[in-house]
DNA sequence: ACGCTGTGTTCGTTATTCCGAACAACGGAT
DNA sequence: ATCCGTTGTTCGGAATAACGAACACAGCGT
């Protein structure tokens, strides 16, 4: 038993671990069910897209179980993450302020080729999508809300798309850039006689911290 | 089968994963040996270490059994190492994922004048910028490394880019997704015989977690 | 030869994960 | 007011993961 014994000049290894086994797979419940929801999922949705029967889904939930590893990868799939991340849990802290609302600068490779187009900078942001949107004219997309402190952003390559969130209208022609809450129901619509080609992402607060 | 629930265009979540979980943990028994023997450790001392029972370790090494998810973690734990890492295997990541195009799924919204492609989900983000890129034929963009961890992603909007990172070189086309490392120097050209237009993200992980 | 120490394996039992179906609780329809 | 479809929950029962002890096979020593 411990001591190293050998001749070999194994690594030092650590002896900790033990019991801390479950104090790793605590928050596990409540990482999955926010992912689930951030997905805007249900159990049954979660568990047709994982394979997983929702009972287990929600006994994992509320920590009522210590899952399989088998099924904790399947959700973890199914959730697009990994397994380690579901296990980190939330125990990150968010810091970094670096705000750089100014116009979009462009900067340019050293043989004058390339264009290189800061679209928007964000921070702070804990779990993100983004999207290729393509609309044909006068196509609209209609979205309910988001968990809040969702904030999407739009960049429109080509066309002019009209976005309008709570109350509020706003213009986008090719080459500007939106960004607005999602946590409202809101509307997008191609207002331009062309097609309408846009890369939309969208980035959710993972949890509560201050807004 | 109707994507979930309404009106919205939210997030479009993958059906794929499924029954897929097998593969996944198909060789971790080998891993777990591997680090096992790689530390001169033998059942037993693991067993202590870990705070597993020696047959359950014997069995998870010739995927006899199924861990569970705590069994994982204490093994993990005592082999210095995370449960990813244990699950990856030794298939060394080539670190530059090709997402083809028919790999993205696509959403449509209800008049059928949108589209809605998935460029690419990343999860537990902290701090990222995105960038729209435009190359003349036979551009080339050359990037020294950003901060650990930091992970680049490409989407094509037209043209054809090819990247080079860590000695590997890919091609991607209009419509594909490249996601590769990006604190290691990189590259972009333009290879084909247009403009080359696309959109760039740059995701830094904020958090340590060595990689 | 014999014991001895350590390896990894297999064997009963217990404990619990997993599933599918049945369940209650909510909200929206007609 | 009553039917729906949906939400998340709880309830048997079958499958099996976990444990500890007993097991076989080695290598070394006296």
């Amino acid at each position: 038993m411990s001591r190293q014994g050998g001749a070999s000049g194994n690594g030092g290894r650590s002896a900790r671990s033990q019991a801390s086994a479950e104090e790793a797979t605590a928050d596990l419940g409540k990482t999955i069910q926010r992912l689930r929801k951030a997905y805007n999922l249900s159990l049954g949705e979660l568990s047709e897209q994982s394979g997983v029967a929702k009972s287990i889904i929600s006994q994992i939930e509320r920590n009522e179980t210590n899952p399989t590893l088998s099924t904790v990868v399947k959700l973890s799939r199914a959730l697009d993450t990994t397994v380690d991340e579901v296990l980190r849990g939330e125990t990150q802290s968010p810091f970094i302020e670096h705000q750089q609302k100014s116009a979009v600068p462009i900067l340019e490779s050293q043989d004058g080729l390339c264009r290189l187009a800061i679209a928007g900078p964000l921070n702070l942001i804990d779990f993100f999508q983004w999207y290729d949107f393509h609309a044909k004219p006068s196509g609209v997309l209609e979205s309910s809300p988001h968990p809040p402190g969702t904030v999407e952003h739009l960049y429109v390559v080509t066309g002019e798309l009209e976005v309008t969130t709570a109350g509020e209208t706003r213009i986008a022609k090719a080459g500007e850039a939106l960004r607005y809450r999602a946590d409202v129901p809101h509307r997008l619509v191609n207002i331009g006689d062309t097609d309408a080609h846009a890369v939309m992402m969208l980035a959710l607060r993972q949890f509560g911290a201050q807004g």
